[in-house]
RNA sequence: GUGACUGUAGCUCAGUUGGUUAGAGCGCUGGCCUGUGAAGCCAGAGGUCGCGGGAUCGAAGCCCGUCAGUCACCCCA
């Protein structure tokens, strides 16, 4: 393999007719989140390294090691943006969209990181998410999990489970924090290496350890659901009683905490049984903080990213994708005057937009070019030779069911041709 | 960043204890079956056996390194 001229580590080429599978899947995310009410915002594909330092939070991975860093020819430090919602805040922020009440906004695109591609991971993968930004009631809560929710469903993923917890706000969270330093702390020799760094760093993800020495002391941490202030407890309820207004089922999981360090109670996460180890398929939670660190006022807001990557797997390992049905049409001419005549009507197909119009130029005979027809996956074939030429006609084969239908070639032809769909 | 496994034609893979010009299927190109489709027959193109070094009379098979891919860890969408 030609290893120099290769697409870039975790990064992929698609091609058809996958392309045509992340079609339908923006064609489907565009028109739900239209129905929801939320409106498309594009944002720069790299941004100041400093909005991401300061958005996503210092001590996260995404900062600490997983950032595409360069420095632009003015000598500023720009990053290829590693997620959506810090870069969506500071446009709204700039363009003082929040002076104009709520905001509802969906995106859809690329992100990148700096990981060790595997299963479901890559370093460009893409994202659609959405933000509500400026309430702070638990109703926005439930209506972004809810459109998540609506996704799944429209494609029939089974095995999906939403995972659902409250990881309060900046007056209790500290508390718990401080609780689980003084829980773990006797014990730090015993716990895992990655649990010892996480233990000074951020206590709460020595929750979601999977290393098995961990585990009990994991299970008699103190619960976090204690320590929650009644703002906090009152929320949760309300996210809760939202969620079950909705018709969406969901698990409280006192584990789930998140990566990144803007959020603020709500957490969520749907994670699939179906893809590999890395099982969550979207993922979000309620960031109040974040607009204020950014310089701008407080805005409560919530949102969800998912892995395009990861959804379309989850599909195909659904089996929802449906088969490819046989559309259009391919003209078949045979000697270089057959071609000739029929270049005008294959002009015309095309431009009445019908389906696709294929036709080889090969000066291939008739076997050949109803084997290319059969690749290409046509409905029909038009076949014009010379005896056509010389009858004056033109045969339409139906390529499902195999039957010839000769008819009269000449400027009436087009219009005989239109009820030709797929 | 760590680990395990893998790396032979466009794709999927053979290649037997190291031994002469490296194979198959599919795909591609051309031909035949005197113009009717997932077919058959014939022929052809296409490979520095990931790359570099080493030991050997001799390496696609062994040793070392390196790069890439896959999966997993960390972490996350």
């Amino acid at each position: 393999m030609p290893s120099k001229l290769a697409a870039p580590r975790g990064t992929q080429d698609i091609f058809p007719p996958q392309t045509g599978r992340w079609q339908e899947l923006e064609a489907r995310i565009a028109a739900l989140a239209r129905r929801y009410g939320y409106g498309e915002i594009r944002t720069p594909i790299f941004e100041s390294t400093d909005l991401f330092v300061r958005g996503v939070g210092e001590t996260s991975d995404i900062v600490e090691k997983e950032m595409y860093t360069f420095t632009d020819k003015g000598g500023r430090s720009m990053t290829l943006r590693p997620e959506w919602t810090a870069p969506v805040m500071r446009a709204a922020l700039q363009h003082g969209l929040f002076t104009q009440g709520p905001q509802r906004l969906y995106y859809l695109g690329p992100i990148f990181r700096y990981e060790r591609p595997q299963a479901g991971r890559y370093r460009q993968s893409h994202q659609f998410g959405i933000e509500c930004a400026g309430y702070a009631e638990p109703q926005a809560d439930a209506e972004v999990i809810s459109l998540a929710w609506d996704l799944l469903q429209e494609y029939a993923i089974g095995g999906v489970t939403l995972y659902l917890n409250s990881i309060g706000d900046k007056t209790c969270r500290p508390k718990y924090r401080d609780a689980l330093r003084a829980h773990f702390a006797p014990h730090r020799e015993s716990l895992s290496a990655d649990s010892q760094r996480r233990l000074e760093r951020n206590p709460l993800r020595v929750l979601d350890s999977k290393a098995p020495e961990d585990q009990a002391l994991v299970a008699s941490a103190p619960r976090l659901e204690s320590f929650l202030c009644t703002d906090c407890r009152a929320h949760f309820e309300g996210v809760k009683l939202a969620l079950e207004a909705a018709g969406v089922p969901y698990t409280v999981d006192a584990r789930i905490v998140r990566g990144l360090d803007y959020y603020t109670r709500t957490v969520f996460e749907f994670i699939s049984d179906a893809l590999g180890a890395q099982n969550t398929l979207c993922a979000g939670g309620r960031y109040d903080q974040l607009v204020g660190s950014l310089g701008g006022p407080d805005v409560p807001a919530v949102g969800f990213a998912l892995g395009l990557e990861r959804f379309l797997w989850a599909i195909e390992s659904a089996g929802t994708s449906e088969e490819a049905r046989r559309e259009g049409v391919q003209a078949i001419a045979i000697g270089s005057q057959a071609l000739q005549a029929l270049l005008p009507l294959v002009t015309g197909l095309r431009r009445k937009g019908a389906g696709p119009v294929f036709i080889d130029y090969g000066d291939r005979k008739l076997l050949a070019q109803l084997k290319i027809a059969d690749r290409n996956n046509a409905r029909y074939a038009l076949i014009l030779g010379e005896n056509e030429l010389a009858a004056g006609s033109i045969v339409l084969r139906d390529l499902v069911t195999r039957t010839d239908r000769p008819l009269p070639f000449g400027k009436d032809t087009l219009e005989a041709l239109g009820e030709l769909k797929g």
